[in-house]
RNA sequence: GCCGCUGUGGCGAAAUAGGCAGACGCACGAGACUUAAAAUCUCGAGGUAGCAAUACCGUGCCGGUUCAAGUCCGGCCAGCGGUACCA
């Protein structure tokens, strides 16, 4: 026998598999379809990391299976390769991005093709691509006609390590997501997608999903809605103050206001605030903390007293004092709340600190809260309270009820020029003016440098002949915006364009859509949860309500792997040196080995460490398995009873192990299935094809290997139907029955399937080491579990 | 603070639906083969006590339900992740 030479065997098969086309997808819609689909990489200058195959291993397994079982498969891979390291990485070493974007693609490619995983490369996609990002250009401008594309003047997280602004959701404890730069806000104009119109729907639609408990917890957190109530409070200047509570049941409480430093009324009030010198330095001061300063330091509650202002409460006239602080935001709710200090911790802090009177209205009875001091809400529950306090402040018509949300809008220019440009151009006569669908894609200038002014303006100011433009309106002289699109606009619809990714008058059509959505199976990462996955689900809701795509949402089903960490304990990184590289251990190992170890590692869920020993040892077990051919007996022989329904038993463990995602315990099993194939001493042809089509999905190449070499059958593996266990046939007609006494095991009787109660207490008592312990005591209870266990209880 | 997840040998982890805790693998120990080593093969192994049969203890902690609890219920503790002056 020869050696297992994975080298060779495994490019033998690469090759075989592209030059026969074998994973390429054919658009036959009668045939049941399955959507696998994992997360795009960004082709990063560095290659693959070994935590990029753990999910396109489990996925390839997937779909694998799935194509043996009979379904229509798409297993699609691309590049969402627009972004900051590539440009920056351009504009250090003076070459331009699409040619660093290019290299990297064709490094990370090869890579993937050495893994053996079974994508379908004729649809590759590429967010770079012209023909790609024209229709992301596309939905853009669907945006905008739709009024959900808009620009606006506002604050703004910008990262002054990039130079750009950032969305809500880019911003991780007051730092860039991308290099933990500081994040320092600005008042800038920008394009923003109107994504807070969608937050009750986004909230509501993960019912009709099956993901993590933990992406929606995450998704619903994010999203943020809180319940509660807009009240008016009248001040002596007649202005209204509206502020947000979700207690309106404390109203009797309040003892104060505060408004937000940034708050409108302070400049309209200037005049009559004795203290205005005070309130503007205090304004001054807020602005220039950092998003860092205001959610990273200990805070201490500061703040100023409006001096000739006061409010009265609607619901007992009481004159109230107005502060301004800056624990009150103005991008929430009204940017203006009312303080209980009685009942919340950060008002009770502010009161304190300023000697303000602090009013209970709210005690506990009999262990039950109930309202005091509230007038006619007195001995209510905050639950009922709540609804007549409602109640009332709309027949006054001093409120209503109100629903807020955290989630903001999504800040979606980027002062950058590897991005997609905005299809707008600005006309002094007419506005912001989309550009026609038919001048799409609008693409990149051609330019020789792309660094950012420190200004923050976009690099593509400087194309002037590109900026300088007609308004496609009236025809007079414009200028095309500047910015460009953030990396998260091509990934926000990529897996509609798989469906059909060549058309050049659609982004798919409609008939490849409506076969091949929604996806059924979409793997990726944790750390896309409320950036990625929140807007896709998004843009696909919107792409929904205009009759693009047949469903609500985009996916079905949605996994979370565990991280790779390095060998020992930490995240992987070049600094602490702990870094592996998957194409090192291709080499050394082979890619079957390096798959069934990333599969077999642990909770496909968990983070887990790198085991170099544990390497070695997914190898030994595919050695094991080449070994079969040496004690393979060609001529029919007679089948072990037992190791025959250990195969049906182990046809159904792998079975339904992989649609649960517990490749852990499916490669356990046929570890355990090959031990007892050894004890036995020979495989009959039959056996060996089983396990072969078995371990097939997980080590692709060596299995197709031993096939042709044993001739185990016609064809490839990969194009074999899936191995049908029969239940009949799982079961063991001898078995062992535990005996307890008292609940604790002291023996165990080997029977027949079927044996009764009275059997096997008979058996029981004839056995000297379980007897002694029965013997001269009196049996209160018998449990007896079928086939599995008795228990007696003795006094 | 709030939300979510996770706590099981030296390590990664298993355990349908309450029914033998630790499958499978790593590392380890002993043996076989070898001049020797590596590789491979065989055997062993949760802890404590004991030559041993065996006994007792054991799934983060405390309590409960049950003939029987890693699993169910109540109360904690620790770690990880998300989020946060969000009113």
């Amino acid at each position: 026998m020869l050696e297992y030479n994975h080298s060779k065997i495994e490019k033998k098969w690469q090759d075989i598999w592209e030059k026969e086309k074998t994973f390429e997808v054919l658009n036959d819609f009668k045939r049941k379809k399955f959507y696998a689909l994992v997360e795009f990489p960004y082709p990063s200058g560095q290659g693959l990391h070994v935590g990029h195959p753990r999910s396109y291993t489990a996925l390839d397994i997937v779909a694998r299976k799935k194509r043996m079982q009979g379904f229509n498969v798409l297993y699609p891979m691309g590049w969402d390769a627009f972004g900051l390291p590539t440009e920056n990485f351009a504009i250090k070493n003076n070459i331009h991005p699409a040619i660093v974007t290019k290299n990297n693609i064709s490094n990370f490619k090869n890579q993937l093709k050495a893994l053996g995983i079974s994508f379908d490369w004729s649809r590759e996609i590429d967010t770079t691509n012209p023909k790609y990002y024209k229709w992301t250009q596309w939905i853009f401008l669907q945006l905008f006609k739709k009024g959900l594309a808009y620009k606006s003047e506002s604050s703004v997280n910008w990262c002054t390590s990039c130079k750009c602004v950032l969305a809500n959701e880019e911003v991780v404890n007051g730092k860039c997501e991308r290099c933990s730069s500081e994040v320092i806000h600005k008042v800038k104009s920008q394009w923003m997608l109107k994504i807070t119109k969608y937050a009750q729907r986004l909230i509501d639609d993960l019912k009709l999903v099956d993901y993590p408990e933990k992406v929606k917890a995450q998704q619903i957190n994010w999203i943020g809605r809180s319940v509660g109530a807009e009240v008016d409070f009248e001040t002596n200047l007649g202005d209204k103050i509206k502020i947000f509570t979700t207690r309106p049941d404390t109203i009797f409480g309040v003892t104060y206001l505060v408004i937000s430093p940034e708050h409108p009324l302070i400049e309209k009030w200037k005049r009559n605030i004795s203290n205005i010198s005070e309130i503007k330095k205090y304004q001054e001061e807020a602005q220039k903390k950092s998003e860092f300063q205001r959610t990273e330091l200990i805070k201490e509650k500061t703040g100023v007293k409006i001096e000739g202002i006061y409010a009265l409460n609607p619901v007992d006239g009481n004159k109230v004092p107005v502060f301004v602080s800056d624990y009150v935001l103005m991008s929430y709710g009204t940017g203006a709340i009312m303080a209980v200090p009685a009942h919340d911790k950060r008002d009770k802090e502010f009161a304190e600190k300023y000697s303000l009177p602090i009013l209970k209205v709210i005690e506990e009875f009999s262990g039950k809260e109930i309202i005091c001091n509230s007038e006619f809400l007195n001995g209510l529950s905050p639950q009922v309270a709540k609804e007549e306090i409602i109640n009332w402040f709309k027949k006054n018509k001093k409120g209503q009820e109100k629903i807020n949300y955290k989630l903001r809008d999504w800040v979606f220019s980027r002062q950058r020029y590897w991005g997609e440009p905005i299809p707008i151009v600005h006309c002094k006569n007419c506005g912001y003016v989309p550009l026609d669908e038919s001048e799409l894609p609008l693409t990149l200038p051609e330019m020789e440098k792309f660094e950012t002014s420190s200004t923050g303006e976009s690099p593509l100011i400087n194309a002037k002949d590109w900026v300088e433009t007609t308004c496609p309106k009236c025809g007079q002289s414009a200028q095309r915006e500047t910015d460009t699109m953030p990396q998260w606009a091509g990934s926000s619809w990529y897996f509609l364009r798989y469906t059909d990714p060549a058309n050049e008058k659609e982004l798919a059509s409609r008939e490849a859509i409506d076969y091949w959505m929604p996806i059924d199976w979409y793997n990726g990462g944790m750390e896309h949860t409320t950036l990625h996955l929140l807007y896709s689900r998004f843009w696909y809701k919107f792409l929904y309500d205009i009759g693009i795509v047949p469903g609500p949402e985009p996916c079905i089903k949605r996994t979370s792997h565990g991280l790779i960490l390095g060998e020992n304990g930490e995240k992987m990184s070049k600094s602490k040196g702990n870094v592996v590289n998957p194409d090192d251990i291709v080499r050394d190992y082979g890619a079957d080995s390096l798959r069934i170890y990333e599969m077999f590692i642990g909770d496909f869920e968990k983070h887990t460490p790198w085991s170099t020993s544990g390497m070695r040892g997914s190898r030994r077990f595919l050695e094991r398995y080449w070994g079969l051919q040496n004690i393979l007996k060609e001529s029919d022989i007679e089948p072990n009873q037992k190791l025959d329904a250990l195969f049906h038993k182990t046809i159904k463990k792998v079975s339904d192990d992989i649609e649960s995602l517990k490749f852990n315990t499916a490669i356990a099993s046929l570890m355990n299935l090959i031990n007892k194939i050894y004890d036995q001493g020979f495989i009959s042809k039959e056996h060996l094809k089983v396990f072969t089509l078995l371990l097939a999905p997980f080590a692709p190449h060596i299995t197709e290997e031993l096939f042709s070499k044993c001739k185990l059958g016609e064809g490839l593996v990969c194009k074999q139907t899936w191995p049908i266990y029969d239940l009949s046939k799982c079961v063991d007609e001898e078995l062992e029955i535990v005996l307890q006494v008292n609940g604790k095991l002291k023996g165990k009787v080997t029977s027949f399937r079927g044996v009764n109660k009275e059997e096997i207490l008979k058996l029981a008592k004839e056995l000297e080491g379980f007897n002694k312990f029965i013997q001269g005591k009196e049996i209160i209870k018998v449990v007896y579990i079928q086939d599995r266990l008795l228990n007696v209880v003795v006094r």
